[in-house]
RNA sequence: GUCCCCGUCGUCUAGCCAGGUCCAGGACACCGGCCUUUCACGCCGGCAACGUGGGUUCAAAUCCCGCCGGGGACGCCA
């Protein structure tokens, strides 16, 4: 064995020790390693387009990216890629709506930046490029460059010189040039491999009012465009994105190596697609939110961070959630399921309990000897109790009620034990107060609920115009904007409450 | 059509880059059981995966090739 081949050998068995450290540390890791990453000087950035509210898919982009800078100790930009007023018009409140989620979500940035803001910026490097001739003003039709691209054929006006391309330049600027008539390309190869690569647009003509900087522009740039220059000047050293974005990676490449500068470290991630929520997109949603399919935004039917905390989700479930899904890039279709079940973690010790009959049904317990005020436990541990009063007329769930039979034994919880006397006439009748040996546990043991301690409640489903109409105890009234427990029902948020009635909203089972 | 990416339990994911400690770990779901005057929570146990065919190697989930399957890009959208 000569020198080199010990010291790569010695070489192989140090970076094996390395490895085994690592998997005895990864066990509490929520995310991989990022590559190339020094602790306080990672800068990653989340790059919404504020077209809608924000929802459980750009909510992955804030967390990871969030999660990320915590870890290494960096910083976290969030910066508003708003600069198309037309196909993906910004909406004015959405802007708020991000940060707010962000906040909600735990998600601090150290910056926030408005690219419509920006866009001065913007044109002093394209004109660089076109000084350069590394960009030109085309003024093929969509279509005749198509054929170009298609065909690897350059074309006619990619040769402009650098003086009367910004000549040109100006003139768009000056607004000589109506929407479609020419564009700024930016050179690459029109022979490259891929024909999505090829000479692709960086500014055109848009005359719309943009919800942030009105009329002021009629030129913007292209995310592919906006976006290179930004991730540059701002110093990100690190972008995670959705794998849509990966062709931008490889056209934003090309300015980077025209102007000699580094592109960040990338990563990008499949698809996220919910199975309760199918695909929704953010147009979708405001066409059924007119249609009044939906009531709006916040609507417990929407996968928006929005209804997810108008329903009780606590942001650190929603992290948790998110997190877990990793950052892969295959695509990902995940259950709901996952986060109730995070979610129920946090909230099951701390959800005070309560009755709720929903489609009640009226019935009378004959031979009852008396009233009797019980008291249950609120919540699973501790010692908090609540009282209800048992009396002869009770109101039962509707489904309940519907499954048994006549002779059935059955327990009306915490309070006394009945038999099924007559379906038609609506009769219980008394055995005993205690529990009875001929209750089987499980589905015989019924909440109910006497007229005196009910108050009016509606629960507002997670599908759309889903309701549950009944009666809660009055004890819920004081949970009033808490997540509580409505026994054998499910999790549900008190989103109003008064001696008039109750509106909850359904979180998860 | 051209180009790119991805395939580990039912679902999500760890492991893959630096092959052995992986007859593959965790979570959710599911199925038993215990606890329980909620079908909730908790506890115990169980089921269950490396798409496929070759190759390299003493050794492959890990490296290479083919095939099959899935997703995406080819906007003057983001």
């Amino acid at each position: 064995m000569d020198e080199e081949e010990r010291r790569k050998l010695i070489e192989l068995t140090a970076k094996k020790e390395e490895k085994r450290e690592e998997k005895k540390e990864s066990k509490e890791k929520t995310l991989p390693d990022l590559p190339k990453a020094e602790k306080g000087k990672v800068v990653m950035r989340f790059a919404p387009n504020p077209n809608g509210p924000p929802t459980l898919g750009s909510a992955r982009g804030m967390v990871v990216n969030d999660e990320y800078a915590k870890i290494y100790d960096g910083k976290l930009i969030i910066r508003f890629d708003d600069t198309d007023p037309r196909t993906k018009r910004p909406m004015l409140e959405a802007y708020e709506w991000y940060l707010e989620d962000a906040e909600w979500l735990g998600v601090k940035p150290h910056e926030v930046v408005y690219a419509s803001k920006r866009i001065p910026m913007y044109y002093d490097y394209v004109k660089k490029l076109l000084e350069m001739e590394k960009a030109y003003p085309c003024f093929c039709s969509r279509e005749e460059f198509k054929k170009f691209r298609d065909k690897g054929i350059e074309c006619p006006h990619r040769n402009t010189p650098a003086e009367k391309a910004l000549e040109i330049w100006d003139r768009m600027l000056a607004g000589e040039f109506d929407e479609g008539e020419v564009v700024i390309r930016i050179k690459t190869d029109m022979k490259h491999r891929d024909p999505a690569i090829r000479d692709w647009v960086a500014f055109r003509i848009i005359k719309a009012d943009h919800p942030l900087v009105g009329d002021r522009y009629t030129v913007y740039p292209t995310l592919d465009f906006e976006s290179a220059i930004e991730d540059h000047v701002l110093g990100i050293t690190h972008i995670i994105r959705g794998k849509d974005l990966i062709d931008s990676e490889r056209r934003q490449r090309y300015i980077y190596e025209y102007f000699g500068w580094e592109y960040p470290v990338t990563k990008h991630w499949g698809r996220v697609k919910i199975h309760e929520f199918g695909k929704l997109s953010t147009s979708e949603i405001r066409k059924e939110i007119e249609k009044g399919v939906y009531e709006g935004w916040d609507d417990p039917a929407l996968p928006t961070i929005r209804a997810l905390r108008r329903r009780g989700f606590r942001a650190e479930a929603i992290r948790k959630f998110l997190l877990s899904l990793g950052v892969g890039e295959n695509d990902v279709a995940v259950s709901m399921k996952n986060l109730y079940a995070e979610n129920r973690k946090i909230v099951d010790r701390t959800a005070s309990r309560y009755f709720f009959v929903w489609d009640p049904v009226a019935v009378e317990i004959k031979g009852l000897p008396e009233s009797r005020v019980v008291r249950i436990p609120k919540k699973p541990e501790g010692n908090e109790y609540r009282e209800l009063t048992g009396e002869k007329d009770v109101l039962i769930a509707g489904d309940d009620w519907d499954r048994f039979e006549e002779g059935d034994v059955v327990r009306l919880k915490d309070f006394c034990t009945v038999r099924v006397k007559s379906k038609e006439k609506n009769q219980l009748e008394f055995v005993s107060w205690e529990m009875s040996e001929n209750v089987r546990k499980g589905r015989n043991i019924v909440h109910w609920l006497s007229w005196k301690d009910g108050v009016v409640c509606v629960v507002i489903g997670d599908k759309p115009l889903l309701r549950w109409g009944g009666f809660a105890e009055k004890n819920a009234v004081q949970d009033a904007g808490k997540v509580v427990q409505f026994e054998r029902f499910a999790f549900c948020r008190i989103e109003f409450a008064d001696e008039s009635g109750i509106r909850a909203i359904y979180t998860h089972p």
